[in-house]
RNA sequence: CGGGGUGUGGCGCAGUCUGGUAGCGCGCUACGUUCGGGACGUAGAAGUCGGAGGUUCGAAUCCUCUCACCCCGACCA
């Protein structure tokens, strides 16, 4: 390919709007241009780029013995009325009606779609386990879409549904996948975790993330400094303290604290250690609570985790913090001075909330505070869960070393459904006896646009990208130093391109009347992987210089060598 | 949804307070000089100032409505 037959839209300025690394860089290396809110335009470079990363999904799962179909993105309201999605979803889901106004929706995933297919097609037992994937545009009317492809409204995903008789069928091609996915991000170049997730609502046994580890990622996972346990921070256990609670050796004090909101203020101002404070959360409560309100209590140097708290069957789901009105409502004082002593609701503590003696809380009424209070001798210990986000070096669940704390960009995404839409919508196969068995289910994603952000994400420099070679737009850019004028440095390139051509190496020659570095900006800029000068300078030498994205030196390779040499670098970096 | 902000050639911005008929940088076109790390000169093309309505002799500028986009808010006890 010719750069003059191939529009490199870079852009010197940097666009206004673009916060993080890859959204600046996509725009200025003109991968993609916004058409709207969380709308993108794909540009050739970066759709070279998309396209690669599809491959690469595509080939793995094909490998895998998953089966490609493709969906309708607009999909009837009566399915997501049966599986009962249409109501629980929000507003995320963009409904539209048609011109008979029947409703529609633009699909965010295709759960009720491929069980209204495989319910109509499979009969038999015989024909489970099987796995149906597409590759398609999805559409998620998102809050806030920002960060450009990375958390868009419409974008590309790999989305995958395994079907099965039962659990144990379910597990090994949920471990297959699990492989899968790891090959592909490792095929990809990216340095990724997979952690334990959250299943949600859902409910299943085992979920798991896949993360692109980046410091500009807007999850947060928690990996050990000993073991391979990794988990997104929703998920992570915060195991109970191993040590005895100290006895009590303070008296009970109620203390005038007029000036005292904050857990912060209540450090400052008495000199108290912060790990003997309570934060006292008010959360609506469900029905099964039998109260409108329950208190949940962390320790003030902690923070509540909100995945655990709406699991407790005390609270109500989804999780709603309550007003203040509310608070002074159903307890006469406002948060700021809440406690559980004297505190007229169900009550819930953390593990490490248990754990402490001699401790203070609001004494809910405003403007006083306890000092010095004791479970089991001022009042009775409340019932205990894990309430709280794991903090940097709290001892890992699974026993081995301690937790650090990283941050990661989610891309992929497999969990095992059971039967949630399979007995909604009634799809089963007759088993070996005869009889009528609801499948069994698991689903599997990949944002093939958040990926392409994600890479560039996790490899850049100042110059612009620096993309992995298997996902490149291009492998090698070639560069001829005034073309024009010199003959020699024509023909040579002319001669080098298509021997790179042959030797089937996906070549940019840079053929614009541009100044050297002009091209060698905009080559760093979009992030070619290797580079080959081609100058009189060197031809004196028989020579062209060699650079790759990431280095700083130029090497001299011999013009006879320099096919082998670059074959040699494009292979070291295929194998997986 | 609440709070804040911004809309002016393709991109980045000034001009708006204090009304007088639109400007700068980048990019683009042509020619010339240059050219191994984002060159320079000369000459050009390109904007109904987000939209609608109003005030005024006159509106990018003032008023009303409206649309779009961006940022913040989901831990606070």
């Amino acid at each position: 390919m010719r750069t003059s037959q191939f529009p490199l839209q870079t852009l010197k300025e940097t666009p206004a709007d673009a916060e993080i690394a890859s959204h600046r860089l996509m725009l200025r290396a003109g991968l993609i241009r916004k058409l709207a809110a969380g709308l993108y335009t794909w540009l050739p470079l970066g759709l070279r780029v998309m396209r690669k990363v599809e491959r690469i999904v595509r080939e793995e799962m094909d490998r895998a013995g998953a089966l490609e179909v493709l969906m309708p993105a607009v999909q009837p309201a009566e399915l997501w009325q049966e599986s009962g999605r249409w109501e629980q979803y929000g507003p995320e889901l963009l409904r539209i009606k048609d011109r008979h106004q029947r409703e529609f929706c633009f699909g965010p995933t295709h759960e009720e779609i491929i069980t209204e297919l495989v319910r109509n097609e499979l009969q038999s037992y015989r024909q489970l386990p099987i796995n149906f994937y597409q590759i398609q545009t999805k559409f998620r009317d998102e809050i806030r879409p920002r960060f450009g492809v990375m958390r868009a409204r419409e974008f590309l995903m790999k989305d995958a549904y395994s079907f099965h008789l039962d659990q144990a069928s379910l597990q090994e091609t949920y471990n297959l996948m699990h492989a899968t996915y790891s090959r592909i991000f490792s095929r990809c170049g990216l340095d990724f975790r997979a952690v334990q997730a959250d299943s949600g609502a859902i409910g299943g046994s085992s979920s798991h993330e896949f993360h692109v580890m980046a410091d500009s990622g807007e999850d947060v996972i928690v990996l050990s400094d000993r073991s391979d346990y990794a988990a997104n921070i929703e998920k992570a256990e915060a195991v109970a303290p191993v040590e005895e609670r100290s006895l009590p050796s303070e008296a009970l004090r109620l203390v005038d604290t007029p000036d005292t909101k904050t857990i912060q203020q209540l450090v400052d101002q008495f000199n108290h250690p912060v790990e003997k404070t309570i934060k006292t959360l008010i959360v609506a409560g469900s029905a099964e609570s039998g109260a409108p309100f329950v208190a949940l209590l962390v320790r003030g140097d902690h923070e509540l985790n909100l995945v655990k708290a709406e699991a407790q069957p005390e609270v109500a789901a989804p999780l709603r913090f309550a007003l203040e009105e509310e608070i002074y409502q159903a307890i006469g004082a406002g948060p700021g001075s809440l406690g559980p002593l004297h505190l007229p609701l169900p009550c819930i503590i953390d593990r490490s909330v248990a754990n402490i003696a001699d401790f203070s809380a609001g004494a809910n009424i405003d403007g006083k505070h306890y000092f010095g209070l004791n479970w089991e001798r001022d009042l009775p210990l409340p019932r205990i869960a894990d309430l709280r986000n794991v903090v940097e070096g709290d001892p890992s669940p699974d026993g081995k070393g301690n937790l650090t704390i990283a941050r990661g960009i989610e891309v992929g995404h497999i969990f095992q459904l059971g039967e949630k839409y399979s007995a909604a919508m009634q799809a089963s196969v007759l088993d070996m006896n005869g009889q009528p068995r609801t499948m069994t289910m698991g689903c599997y994603g990949i944002g093939v646009s958040r990926v392409v952000a994600a890479a560039i994400e996790q490899k850049h420099d100042e110059k612009g990208i620096i993309w992995p070679l298997s996902i490149a737009p291009f492998q090698v850019a070639l560069l001829p130093m005034k073309m024009d004028k010199s003959h020699r440095v024509r023909e040579a390139v002319e001669k080098l391109h298509t021997a790179m051509h042959e030797a089937g190496i996906e070549v940019l020659l840079d053929d614009r009347d541009v100044r050297p570095g002009f091209m060698f900006a905009d080559m760093e800029l979009i992030g070619i992987p290797h580079r080959v000068v081609v100058g009189e300078r060197g031809l004196d030498q028989g020579q062209v210089e060699y650079r790759g994205r990431g280095e700083s030196e130029n090497s001299m390779i011999r013009i006879d060598q320099l096919i082998p040499f670059l074959m040699d670098r494009l292979s070291a970096s295929e194998a997986v």
